[in-house]
This record gives structure tokens, sequence and C-alpha cells, in this order.
DNA sequence: TGCCAAATGGTGGGC
DNA sequence: CCATTTGGCA
């Protein structure tokens, strides 16, 4: 395969880079740190880079790139993208991992290597403990200074092995470790347990460690922001010191997950001990000019030394971009905020799904507050966040198996969808791991497929669009693919418990989407979200954007701690902000609470109004 | 059982 | 920060 010269390389799939991304694209000798606003296209960015790198030669085989994210999505979206724009030979020497699938990949391959007392046996369970888990731990074992939060952080912080001496806390991290090895009749790991074993392997052998090196020289680090404490150490104890060159992207003013356990000064400890440059990048894709003002108003606060981003989206809406609407009572709220969004529908200006209301807490209180008056107008709100059985909707509708399946019965109603019968097809030719060149397969693929959808929509003529319908139609979709065929090709279903929690959460959702429709089209649309309102926190809302953005509850007792002197919550309105892509709303009730005046006044200026309904 | 004080949850994610 | 739960004590 011939390499391309690097000064005769060029992006692909889009038309061309900001000069600050060519810049941080080509600097391939030194570590950086990325800092990328909302809408600069971050992920795009490492896709290029990545690209750039392994087209070029500068990533020569059979060297490697390591691209961590946190989030599975966010993994799976950033190797999609760098498999779209590589050949398929040079994208696979691009893994994406999150930082869990790394650790436990590295857990479960080098596993006789790790140093007793915390070789885990090969059959070891994953678990999820929650506060209360450590709450009876610490009960139970009598540590009685301790509290969760504590353990869990220290769990998180202290580097194997752990001595059982010194203070009650670690006394009680070390106890912690025994426990789950001795008192359950197996062994459970947490996630964190399974990073702090991979420090120790790596730290203790210098064989994994020199692997490890050799093959990714080069590292990619996604949502840097977020990084927490084990995480970071982890990477030291990985790369620090070595060949390897980092790339980590982020952006310190989307910091919201301190008080989860992220690092709360990542990106400085980055500089720091990596030796890292920083560049940042100043477009904003996402958002128009009056906007992107506004935002950079917000992002001043947080960050004095902050660059005015320059807008790249086109403002497409008339009147007021951003507001503060107050209404007297909450019946009002609900109602005027139902109205609004019904009349700017029946206006032609947005689908109902191009809207979504975020909160701060308690999705499912605002739920039950606005249902109503939405229902009044045939206006559908969604919790994203609602569980469907053992899983929530928003993540439900990114799951694989979500894909698949509504793909599937797409072709059952639709009269002639090719751009569903196309991606069923890319679809089947992955599950079955057929060769796009094999020609004879791909007729037979074409044949079978074809026979489904006559069988399919035979079944769904068949059932009628009601609840009880829900499992034989999804059922014979999953047949035609084979559940066994879906749980072999996705690593994520080879367990039954996770596989069954899609697959329930699917199934329930089609019920309850059959209870409203008209029609199986209607119901898929449904399933879908569209003509919806999307209802999500802030923390759902990241990584997300919306034509006009709605914040339910700017008063002082929702967001009870937002204060100039609490970063971090200045941080979550500012990510709830730059989810617009159009337009910018907040909501304020005085029966629930006084304005928040500092924020007020600090958008004042850039003409952001107090609107009285 | 009733009363008052103290503690706690709320915002999340990973195989 | 505030609503709700838990805990201690009579």
């Amino acid at each position: 395969m011939s390499l391309v010269p690097p000064g005769d390389w060029n992006p692909q799939g889009v038309a061309d880079l900001e000069p600050r991304a060519w810049e941080a694209l080509r600097q391939t000798a030194q570590s950086i740190l990325v800092t990328a606003g909302a809408g600069a296209g971050k992920t795009e960015f490492l896709a290029q880079k990545a690209t750039y790198l392994l087209q070029t030669g500068l990533c020569p085989a059979p060297k490697r790139i390591l691209a961590i994210s946190f989030k599975r999505d966010a993994a799976s979206n950033l190797a999609e993208r760098v498999t779209k724009r590589c050949p398929p030979k040079q994208a696979r020497r691009f893994t994406s991992y999150t930082f869990d699938s790394f650790a436990k990949g590295l857990v479960d391959r080098f596993r006789a290597a790790i140093p007793e007392p915390y070789c885990p046996p090969a059959g070891y369970h994953i678990v999820t403990p929650r506060r209360q888990d450590y709450a009876d731990f610490l009960d139970t074992y009598n540590f009685q200074g301790v509290n969760a939060q504590q353990i869990e952080r220290e769990i998180a912080r202290v580097r194997l092995p752990v001595a059982n001496s010194g203070s009650e806390l670690q006394r009680a991290v070390a106890e912690y470790w025994r426990a789950q090895y001795n008192d359950y009749g197996q062994v459970s790991l947490s996630f964190p347990m399974l990073n702090r074993l991979v420090e120790l392997l790596i730290r203790e052998n210098p064989y994994i460690l020199k692997a490890l090196r050799l093959t990714y020289p080069v590292v990619f680090l996604d949502e840097f922001q977020d990084t927490t404490f084990a995480q970071f150490q982890l990477l030291r104890t990985a790369f620090g010191g070595s060949e390897a060159i980092f790339t980590a992207v982020g952006d310190d003013k989307q910091r919201i997950m301190v008080w989860a356990g992220a690092m709360p000064d990542a990106f400085a400890q980055f500089e720091r001990q990596f030796g890292a440059q920083r560049i940042s990048l100043i477009s904003n894709w996402r958002s128009h000019e009056e906007l992107v003002r506004i935002q950079h108003v917000i992002a001043n606060r947080i960050d004095p030394t902050v660059e005015q981003p320059e807008a790249r989206a086109v403002r497409l809406v008339d009147g007021d971009v951003a507001a503060i609407w107050e209404f007297a009572n909450e019946d009002e709220e609900s109602d005027c905020l139902a109205q609004w969004i019904y009349r700017e529908v029946q206006a032609g200006n947005i689908e109902p799904h191009d809207v979504a209301i975020l909160v701060r807490m308690r999705a499912d209180e605002v739920e039950g507050k606005l249902s109503p008056a939405f229902n009044a107008r045939s206006l559908r709100l969604r919790n994203v966040a609602r569980n469907v059985g053992d899983i929530a909707i928003q993540d439900l509708l990114g799951e694989e198996l979500t894909q698949v399946l509504l793909r599937l019965m797409r072709l059952g109603v639709a009269e002639r969808s090719p751009e569903n019968w196309n991606a069923a097809l890319r679809d089947l030719q992955f599950l079955e791991a057929i060769d796009p060149s094999d020609e004879a397969r791909q007729r037979r693929l074409q044949e079978r497929l074809q026979v489904f959808v006559r069988e399919i929509r035979r079944t769904l003529r068949r059932l009628e669009p009601i609840p009880d319908s829900a499992t034989p139609s999804a059922r014979a979709a999953l047949d035609f693919i084979g559940a066994q065929v879906l749980r072999r090709a996705f690593p994520s279903y080879q367990r039954q418990p996770d596989f069954d929690r899609v697959w329930n959460g699917f199934v329930l959702l089609l019920r309850e989407c059959l209870a409203h429709a008209e029609t199986w089209s209607d119901a898929l649309d449904d399933f879908e979200g569209l003509g919806q309102v999307a209802l999500m926190t802030i923390h759902k809302s990241k990584s997300l954007e919306f034509h006009t953005m709605i914040f339910y509850g700017l008063d002082n007792q929702t967001w009870w701690s937002l204060t100039p002197d609490r970063t971090e919550e200045l941080n979550s309105f500012f990510v709830a902000f730059t989810r617009a892509k159009q337009r910018a709303f907040f909501t304020l009730c005085i029966e629930r609470g006084q304005p928040v005046i500092w924020i007020e006044n600090l958008l004042a200026p850039a003409g952001v109004r107090r609107v009285h309904f």
C-alpha cells in the first residue's frame, strides 16, 4: 500500500481544517493538549489525526494508535470515523478503547502475571458497587471513622499492594480488597479495582510494559478534562518517560465530573508531567455568531484567558436567540412552554425532536410537571433518562442491537427504503463477517434479505400495532439475524445478562410505543424519538446538540449551588448553554425560587433579557 | 410512638 | 441548598 508524503496529505471526508487543527495534527514530535471548546469538532480532529498518521506512515506498520475514551459510544464513534477515512489495512491499526475495556483487556490477557495476593482467578466477577454497598461493607467490618465516599475514592487512589496498617481509611481499603477476594464465594472486582490491578501489573512486569510501549507509540485521549486520578496514574505508569506521543483533547470549561472523581487539574498535571504543548482550537461549528458571543461571556468568566471562538454556523431563526422566561407559577410555566413549542412546530420552524429540555437534577419530577401540558397539545415529552427495564432510553437508542433490529423492522413497514436496505445489508455483512469482494456470498446475502423483507412485511401485516405485538415482531427481526450471531459479533453482548438487559429494554420500549401508535410506522418513529421533545439532565446532554435548548429552572432553588465560587456549577451551566445550535432559553418561576441574579447580570450585557410571559 | 437533631441524596460511567 | 430519611432517646 502506497504512503502519502506528509506534505501532500489532505483531510479525508471534510473540506478543510482550521489552521490550529493543522498545527495540532502536524505536531507529531511532542505530546500536545488540544483545548477544544464546545462544537470545535474534537472527535473529527482525532479521526483526521489518526488518518494522517496512518496514511503518511508516521505511525508505520506494525505500530498502532491507542485511542482511549470514557464512554463506549465515543470510542466506537471515533473508530467508525477512522474506518471510513482509511483503507481497512491501515484502519485496523487504530485501536479505540474505553478506559475500562483497555484495563479489563490487559487483566484478562496477562492475568497470570498479576502478583499475589492480587492475581484474580479466571472466573472473576465484575461488580458495580453503589454507595450503599460501600456503606454496608464499612458497617459489617466496623470501620466507623470512614464513610462510603471516602473509601470509594481511596480505592481508586491507592497503589497496590495496600498494607493493612496505617490510617483507618487505609486499613479499610486493605480489608476491602481482602473481602472482595475471599468473603463472597467468588472474586468480585469493580472497574477501579481492575484499573489498580493493571497499574500493578505493568509497574511490576517490565516485559508487558515494554510490549505495550512498543505496540503503541501514539496515544490519543478523548474528553481529557474528565480523567480520574486512577486513570491518570495508569497512563503515567504505562507511558510516562517512554517515547509515546500523546494527543489529549478536551475542554476544562466542560469539566463537570469532579464530584464523581474526575481530577480537578488534569490539564495542568498533563502539561507538567508529559511536557505537553497546549493548542486551542477556535472554531465553533455548532452555534451561530450571536450564541457564540454569549457563550464566550460565560467562558470568559470560567477562564479569563480563553480566546474568543469563531462561529462557523449560520443563524437560521428570527427573534430572540437567548432569553430568560419568567412565569408566575409552575402551571403557567408548563402551559406556556408547551404552547410555545406547539406554535413553533405549527409555524414549521422546528420539529419537536429539535427541542431539548434540560434540567439540573430530578428529570422524572420535571417530567411529571410538564407532561400534562404537553399531552394537552398532543405534544410528546420523552424523558430519555428514564429506564425501560434496566436500561435508560438514551442508552438503549445507542445500542447496536437497537440499530440493527430497528433497521430490519423499518424494512418491514416502508414501501421502499434504499437507505435502510443498504444499512441492513452492511449490518449483515459485518455480522456474518463477509468479505465485500466475495460476490457470490454478497448475492446470497441480498437474496436472504429479500426473503426476510417479504416475511417481516407479512408478519407486520398480520400483527396489529398493539403492545402485545412487540415481542413477536422484535423476535422475528432477532431470529433473522440470530441472537447467537449478534452476541458473537458484539463483545458487549457476550454476557447473557448484558444481552438480556438490552433486548428486554428494546421490547419494553417497543411495547410502550405501540400503546400510543396507530400504525407500525408511527410506533417505530416514536421509538426513535421522532416528534418528541427530549428531556434530560445536563450531564446526559453532554456531547449532544439541539436546534433549540430550553433550560428548566434557572431559580436558586433548582440550582442551589450555582454560586460564583462553585466553578463546577458554572461549568454545568456552560455545558447546558453550549448544547444549543440556534436558540437557548431559560425558565424561571418565582413560585419555585428567586432568580440567580449574578448569572442574569453576567448575561445581560450580552443581550440576554428577562421576558415576562 | 413521637420528637428533634443529624445525616444524606441529588448530577455518571465503565466489561 | 433543601427535602427527606435516619438515629437517638424518652
